[in-house]
DNA sequence: AAAAACAATGTAACCGGTTACAATAACCAC
DNA sequence: GTGGTTATTGTAACCGGTTACATTGTTTTT
């Protein structure tokens, strides 16, 4: 068997191709005899349409596209797992490709997709658009798509247009800081990302809710203010933690920067919630072997993957709904403060 | 602009779109004012040929299927990062599956990847191929795929007319487990999954090893076999460690096995390499907020992934050079015995 | 029994590219 | 000036499907 096209199936059954091909697509339109014998001939041979073929005709795709910055980012792997959950039960296949929060990336995968004829975007802007030109020119390059978009847990304005679903980082993290403030704390730092990025900017305003509400003065001394990673999390909290006025409190933003802090504090022989306390943004990875007490706010990512998978499938079949955002909202847990 | 194919183009420019096609393909074939000026209306109109003709014309495709058990672990989400940068480099497509270990799963994503008529295939067969039948129907599938294939991390029988990358497990537990038995200790223990998958005994075969050569008798009440997943290893080690006659020294042969282990340590008040030595294969996440004394296995999972889609590029160019095995070495780090 | 409706199938155009081959024009050698 | 190259472009078939429309035979309606 070199090769089976649909040519060879309908040759072999003495019928014409367009009868093969309804028996795919509307078998009920061909006779019962007809289409068991096309069928046991297409097994026989051991057909499979091509999707090439198929799409160029059809002037569809079965391929959705999506943008995650980091893979190998737990929280962003099970926000894959939600969106592998939609996309199979709607039969599609999803090319998955990673942007490093690079905008460059973004700009060549969302070229790639394009020659795809993608059904579908679900992407996770990167968040070094330091231009605003460049922001625009990925607005271009998904307008150009011309297919449903859903903007994933990174609300910019230059996106407003697509739906789009995200954590209400801002409303948690104001919970966060009260709780700790109402354990008595009256010194709490926070640990984030510079000002550069949609995420840390809405992350801080919460803080500085959680502040104001309480009547205390917001103090640039207890912000630290990295970039996402545990190395340069680590390296503020030993600055922070040799500093002499030293916060009793902090909330960390992101779960490499909690593990940071963490890795800090054990170097400087101190114990969590009993020398200083901590909630976290996410949970940490191995939680378990460092013990049960780190306190997090636990964002449900899949619940996110799931919910754009959705969005997207839902644009699809109607095209001209108004946009909607979803906001998940999150769950603290406290183990001990 | 509704829509823009190489007709349009072709059109505009009052060429024919032989002309078009060859601008992009043999540029040198086509006059140097012709060529501009059609370039400049296809930048103008924003021009992107469509993959799904492309790849019927031409009859290949530039997707490449992968399949991997777990994107969330780590050492697989390394492994993607290894083959990423091998195929982009190459200007391909990779399209990842899911197979959650389950046989069924790389039945389905075979399908999809030969509907897609994938320029290639990485695979990570499932471990569960607990019966016969299903290993052959999984091979009649890929050689359905006709496309070169790499089988990745598990060397089975059925795969052996393929390429293939692995990791010298074998040699390396047995080092592991000399080294334990030189720091003195003579009650080596082993956590490992039982022996239905080919990972599994390759690694008991290389404890079995190292027994043998200093003539100790291999015991199988040291031997902790479980699944690989952190919860079962962390319930076999409570029991190892409340039981009368518990191991000096251990060998953890997964990295969630060595959380499960570690776990159980810490619940049990024991120091690790004061109260019990152990040897682990892989690095743990979040290894430096534990500490540092973790001894590991260091495989290079990113060099897999390298090797695997360089194996495979190099298959699409020379299709019938002999098959190539390739073993990866590790290095053991070890911080404290 | 003629007209109308329906079921099953075939015909042929189309999707958007690629490419072998043909055609034309310009150039070169002798 | 004739024959032979070479450079540039066009023509048309092809890749493997889908689908509107036409055709044929059968059944139903009246």
């Amino acid at each position: 068997m070199p090769k089976c096209t649909i040519n060879d199936i309908a040759k072999e059954a003495g019928v014409s191709k367009a009868t093969v091909s309804r028996v795919l697509n509307k078998p009920s339109s061909v006779d019962p005899n007809t289409r068991e014998r096309i069928l046991e001939i297409m097994r026989k041979r051991r057909y499979t349409p091509s999707a090439s073929a198929r799409n160029l005709s059809r002037q569809t795709s079965t391929i959705v596209g999506v943008i995650v910055p980091e893979v190998d980012n737990p929280f962003f792997g099970e926000i894959l797992r939600g969106i592998t959950s939609i996309v199979d039960k709607h039969n599609l296949t999803m090319i998955c490709v990673n942007s490093d929060d690079k905008a460059e990336k973004d700009k060549k995968a969302l070229k790639m997709f394009k020659e795809q004829r993608v059904a579908g975007l679900l992407y996770t802007p990167a968040i070094d658009y330091s231009k605003p030109e460049e922001a625009k020119e990925i607005l271009g390059l998904i307008q150009d798509l011309d297919t449903p978009v859903v903007i994933m847990d990174r609300k910019l304005d230059v996106f407003e247009r697509y739906d789009g679903v995200f954590f209400d980082d801002r409303k948690s993290i104001c919970e966060a800081t009260e709780i700790l403030i109402n354990a008595g704390h009256t010194k709490v730092g926070i640990f984030n990302a510079t000002m550069e990025g949609i995420l840390a900017r809405t992350r801080q305003a919460g803080f500085k809710d959680a502040l104001k509400k309480h009547n205390i003065s917001y103090n640039k001394e207890y912000c630290y203010l990295g970039n996402y990673t545990m190395t340069k999390s680590y390296q503020l909290a030993c600055e922070m933690l040799e500093s002499e006025d030293c916060p009793t409190a902090v909330v960390t933003c992101n779960n490499r920067t909690s593990m940071g802090f963490l890795k800090a504090l054990r170097e400087h022989n101190l114990k969590l919630s009993e020398d200083i306390s901590c909630i976290g943004l996410d949970r940490i990875e191995a939680l378990d072997i460092v013990g049960n007490d780190f306190n997090f706010i636990r964002r449900e990512a899949k619940l996110m993957g799931q919910t754009a998978g959705e969005l997207m499938i839902h644009r699809i079949a109607f095209p001209s709904e108004p946009v909607q955002n979803v906001f998940l909202e999150s769950e603290i847990v406290i183990r001990k403060l």
